[in-house]
DNA sequence: CACAGCCTGTTAAACGTTTTACAGTAAAAC
DNA sequence: GTTTTACTGTAAAACGTTTAACAGGCTGTG
């Protein structure tokens, strides 16, 4: 029963030529003679021969895999992102191995620590935080490297793919200020994620420029169950707003979640601006207005850069930045003149109080 | 310039003993001094030694990997499942690497070929087909190897982990037959996968037994803007059902995303019963009906199984089945006397096309 | 005291590839 | 006609571990 491996050796015996050219055959390093090559395939087929990667690995310290590090494995948002990382990994021959963070800053220490113990050719990282995760530093020079979404502020010493966070914090505010909204909360899951803050930042400068306040914002986390909860915390023990800002799609599902349970419609009396388009955003009777992130492009810049990068290119780190786009359906609503000077006076009273919240922030 | 990896050998050097001993500390096969032990974890520190799994692995022939298998890494059913298997995978030292078949069975072979290459010590498949993948019937003896949710009919040769399907189906419908409801539709993804079908099944006899007429059944693939298409092609062209069951999360999207395009009220006038419980379902107004999948315990109870056949278990292949349950929302509505006479007649009219629509099905 | 048995450590031989260095042959250049 | 050059194939030496076989120093027993 101990049936053998089937090793490059039996190949080379059967096909009557030497283990180095079935090598090359398989490894296309070196040219061999198409009829020979022919031999060795068929060779390999009768044998069912499979090169075993650990071997070629360890020779030739090649590993066509990359790691891909992601903070939650639960939020569609990255999960679609390693989707698309894996169909184009595949094309181009690579495997990825995934690991998650899960948000903690020591866990993303440890699994970094395994994903480098395969020595993959390149790394794809959404770090946890702005810092850049220790044990990597030294790794930078030689280790291909693309960190995406979570982009450490600041130029940065390696690639890197995001959106321009900023910005989709104005494109919202815009829309529900030009709608007339001018009592506004925003939803962040978690400000010390610099993403977030960028976000924050965009719609609370416009907010502040029009409607001569800072906009409330709130911390709802990256788990949808408590951030429903935190919301309807918040919402029992302030005036309702006119409108919601939700910074992430985690945010965007506690903001409605919170809203049917107390069951305030949408857009009235409460507009809702959610963030990144998914299916389930239109399956519902008022489409939800959100800011879409083009996630397939920002997979595919990530994964593009990486393969530069792996073969070879080393030119200095690239920041590419990518632009959200505002799905408009029907969960923002146009304010009345009326209404409008309603919600103004609404601001006038939570004045004080929006800005200890956004102090809080910046 | 030149950083030559440090190795095993480094290390001894550095703690002044021989290699065997460092490698003895690290995978703890043989015992060691706990001076020595101490010094040489010391050594390995200061070098930020890391040991090499290809080279560990080549020798061993052990992985600590395990290859996951899923049709498709859009779909938040088998990424939950993946972000968990992940969590404990982790705990227990081994890496995952994840390959989607894209519900491809060709790519699905390749996919699992490269897995194999990768001589993992264990497999978690989640077969796109009721066919066991070829290629793999020759690795049941040696590699231990779970199916999870979609396992092939009858019993089989390696160890599953699957839902109940067919009382899946029974609870949904009886639900609905319960609250007065006739005239169902049952929105499937692809009767040619198993579950799918058996959950029809379930659904369908016991709508029969109690309504005298097998409900319509559609199929709306597993491609949530595909499937509304899909189904708001056949609302145009049918009479409007008074209920759907969605037999899978996407079918669920996309049989929701149809009515609310057609701005078809829920649960009045169209009752619906999900599948699946994700946060976007309690984000809504009227929150949905669903059968909910105890993913966590699918996820548990494979890594189990696996676990076991990893640890050398050999008893005969185990077939676990877990239980759905009904998560009661506010998506369907008890009908009054006078609407089930009136669905009763539907029934009537339809009844023929209903026969038809489901033999196609059997 | 001698000898078996245990404990701990070492030496050296794998593991299955890739790759370097080399050899042989055929074609091209002198 | 000899020397290059180009092209293909081979033999053998790595790659960094794990592990089988062995060795030496104890302890406990007869």
């Amino acid at each position: 029963m101990s049936e053998r491996r089937v090793t490059i050796k039996d190949v080379a015996a059967r096909a009557g030529v030497s283990i180095a050219t079935v090598s090359n055959v398989f490894s296309g390093n070196k040219p061999v003679n198409a009829d020979l090559q022919e031999r060795v395939q068929k060779a390999a087929r009768d044998l069912s021969y499979q090169v075993d990667r650990a071997a070629s690995q360890l020779r030739s310290g090649q590993a066509k895999v990359v790691g891909v590090l992601v903070p939650d494995l639960d939020d569609v948002f990255f999960t679609s992102l390693v989707s698309q990382l894996e169909v184009m990994a595949q094309k181009d021959g690579y495997d990825i191995i995934v690991a998650s963070s899960r948000d903690d800053i020591g866990l993303e220490q440890s699994r970094l620590r395994t994903l480098l113990a395969w020595r993959p050719s390149g790394l794809i990282v959404i770090p946890c935080s702005d810092a850049v995760p220790a044990g990597l530093d030294n790794e930078f020079a030689r280790l291909p490297m693309v960190f995406a979404d979570r982009v450490p502020p600041g130029g940065s010493i390696v690639d890197t793919v995001a959106i321009d966070n900023c910005e989709a914090g104005e494109i919202a505010a815009r829309h529900l200020l030009e709608l007339g909204h001018r009592d506004i909360v925003v939803a962040a899951s978690n400000v010390a994620i610099s993403p977030i803050r960028e976000r924050v930042r965009g719609a609370s400068a416009l907010i502040r420029a029009t409607a001569g306040a800072d906009p409330t914002v709130i911390e709802l986390g990256s788990n949808a169950e408590r951030g429903t909860e935190a919301f309807l915390h918040w919402l029992e023990r302030h005036k309702r707003p006119s409108a919601v800002i939700a910074l992430t799609n985690v945010t965007t599902l506690s903001t409605l979640s919170a809203l049917a349970r107390l069951r305030i419609d949408i857009p009235d009396p409460v507009s809702v601006v959610g963030f990144d388009d998914y299916p389930w955003m239109s399956a519902r009777k008022t489409g939800l207005t959100a800011i879409r992130q083009p996630i397939a492009e920002i997979a595919a810049a990530a994964w593009e850069r990486l393969r530069r990068r792996m073969s070879g290119d080393a030119s200095p780190p690239l920041g590419t930045v990518l632009q959200t786009s505002l799905q408009v359906r029907d969960s923002v609503r146009e304010l009345s003149p009326a209404a409008r000077d309603d919600a103004q006076s609404h601001d006038l009273l939570q004045d004080q109080e929006t800005k200890t919240a956004a102090n809080a922030v910046h």
